[in-house]
DNA sequence: CTGTTAGCGCGTTCAA
DNA sequence: TTGAACGCGCTAACAG
């Protein structure tokens, strides 16, 4: 505490400069230069503009930690990632954070290994010791864990393809069916009939939700597709080049191959190549995500757009709604007055995808 | 204010514990259970041991907020970078996040913008208002403006190749030149005599550099670089792309290129591609950094391995140093007790950078 | 509309 | 060694 004691010492002139200084220097009281600040209730204009003055003339900002104290609000939210080498997600958090940002939020990052149970404790304790208001899980998928330690201390969360009954748990419903059936529509237009489908890890939401995108628009499309031709792999780099290799091995092999996720056909890419097959002549690929990269694989990797703005505005959107409610539960936001039976507020968050065509498809070899 | 007052009451039993919820379980003053967990000052051990086993029961953990109030020490640690679509960033800040996480610090991630004034002055409030004890600017380089906002508030500072006067400013000083002398050895052993380097933008210092380094290398080897081999790129994949266009324009062009990080590289692959110029048969291309991609691009990339890992833990390093010294200025560390006119403590931190040979060298074309 | 006052949760004096 | 009391900077009641 290296604080000399300065009780009632109000103009404070070396050190940073507090509220009292602020007050004093406006000549008014520390209430008003609260309310001032925080528009909570009027202030006559002439005071307002004393008080504005006085903090530009100082340079003053609150101090976010007392404020957070007394207020019960950290104005922190949480965001909890996976696997950050893949590239989709810091443009993820880089987009979240420009909106929270914007919107007067901090934000706590913390990029844990889901599996790792130690480590996943650790970023739990990190958002409960910060006091975030809310958590956005964007591990798309494997958040169980996390998800019972978080909603035993009743923390809002929102979560991407897992719906649970917690009024406190919101969704964000990304719909892949439409991009991965325009994905498929655009290589039977090209004459595909063969198309495998390389999967995320089976213990992700979100790539079950894909794989399951992907067999219904095949058989919507009227085609038939052999089970060896979905093979499972983990969203990365190498897991695209093992998983097309496996697909080489089979005697009857497809002529076009859509991905779980960008990183893994970018692996294919790199397995094609070495296995002599030209894309796209010899084989199509379709990515998912579209990341800034693939623009720039060879060749430009055709893909399934997810916007990462879109999905860090719902997932933002999801946790302001949360801890707005939180903060004035009076409120009761959502619910027509007189139905108060009705479901509450909004707890689902639709995302949209699109194809992106570049030219890592085209006709299948004669 | 959603808590009924409630003075004195020191059970509180619903909500979450607080540290006189611990002090009465444990049947000690506030005093104790703050000595305890801080273990500033000794306790007895049955004391200690009834206050650990309350905390564990009432699964309490200090609110940080209330702490940093009164202590001064936020524990909160600032991180500024540009460019999260460059996977290196990313890699970075994960490796700072483990390492200050594991020290018992947070950490504020800002990717703003080094060039736009609006978001470096916010990303710099952001700082402020969280009352952060340390700043890593790993701009690279650019760092001017939001140097003199940071240091205009006393606050340390951590820089990579930009050495300053302020006793608060550490600088991390990366050796650029062995792992590029070792890049440009390489290629003359291979045969090449002709040598470009697609430099980075001239407002970075660490992009001026490399340069350097590499001229110095080129010239210690005995290399005679035209002026025009040496072309300005802005460290992405479309400046590498548009850079090496510029080489090919050229009536005498080199047989290899040296890039002034990975990106670069990336996007001068794929313009050899659109050439029809072969990599390494035709054109020989390192890269800088070794992010993660540089394994599976077409050819996987030789290039010069700056260690992200090594890179944080100099930057955590420089500004716990900082903040500690900031926290008890008594202490005096890193001088020797007599020679009180010594220089203080560390300043500048070493990092070092080494060769990685992949597929995308070999000799020149006859 | 404005000022006074209590106290958010905790670290740290000062006495005992 | 331990505890009582104070105050960090601020917001939200409550008076006026």
């Amino acid at each position: 505490m290296n604080h000399v004691t300065r009780k009632g010492n109000r103009s404070n002139p070396a050190g940073k400069p507090d509220i009292r200084t602020v007050a004093s220097l406006a000549r008014v009281s520390i209430a008003t230069v609260s309310r001032t600040i925080n528009g909570s209730s009027a202030v006559s204009d002439k005071l307002s503009k004393r008080v504005w003055q006085a903090i530009e003339q100082l340079d003053y900002y609150p101090n976010t930690h007392a404020r957070s104290l007394v207020s019960g609000r950290s104005r922190i939210l949480g965001i909890i990632v996976e696997n950050i080498t893949n590239p989709f997600f810091p443009e993820l958090i880089a987009s979240f954070e420009e909106i929270a940002v914007a919107h007067g939020y901090e934000i706590l990052v913390s990029s844990a290994n889901i599996d790792n149970a130690s480590q996943i404790t650790t970023s739990v304790r990190r958002m409960l010791e910060r006091k975030v208001e809310g958590v956005a899980v964007l591990t798309f998928g494997s958040e169980e864990t996390v998800l019972d330690q978080l909603t035993a201390h009743r923390m809002p969360l929102v979560l991407c393809e897992f719906e649970v009954e917690d009024p406190a748990v919101s969704t964000i419903l990304i719909d892949y069916s439409t991009g991965i059936h325009a994905a498929v529509e655009h290589l039977v237009e090209l004459g595909h009939r063969r198309i495998s489908f390389l999967a995320g890890p089976h213990t992700l939401h979100s790539a079950i939700t894909r794989r399951e995108s992907f067999l219904a628009a095949a058989q919507k499309c009227g085609l038939k597709i052999a089970s060896n031709w979905i093979v499972e792999c983990d969203h990365t780099l190498k897991g695209g080049d093992a998983g097309f290799g496996k697909l080489l091995a089979l005697k009857s092999r497809p002529t076009a191959v859509v991905c779980s996720n960008d990183m893994t056909a970018i692996g294919v890419l790199h397995a094609a190549h070495k296995a002599n097959l030209r894309v796209p002549q010899d084989i199509s690929v379709i990515g998912l995500d579209d990341i800034a990269f693939t623009d720039y694989t060879l060749p430009p990797l055709t893909t399934i757009r997810l916007s990462r703005m879109d999905l860090a505005k719902a997932a933002f959107d999801a946790l302001r709604l949360q801890a707005e409610a939180a903060a004035n539960p009076g409120a009761n936001p959502g619910t027509n007055p007189g139905t108060h039976a009705s479901s509450g507020p909004q707890r689902t968050f639709p995302v949209s995808t699109s194809l992106v065509i570049r030219e890592s498809t085209s006709a299948p070899p004669a």
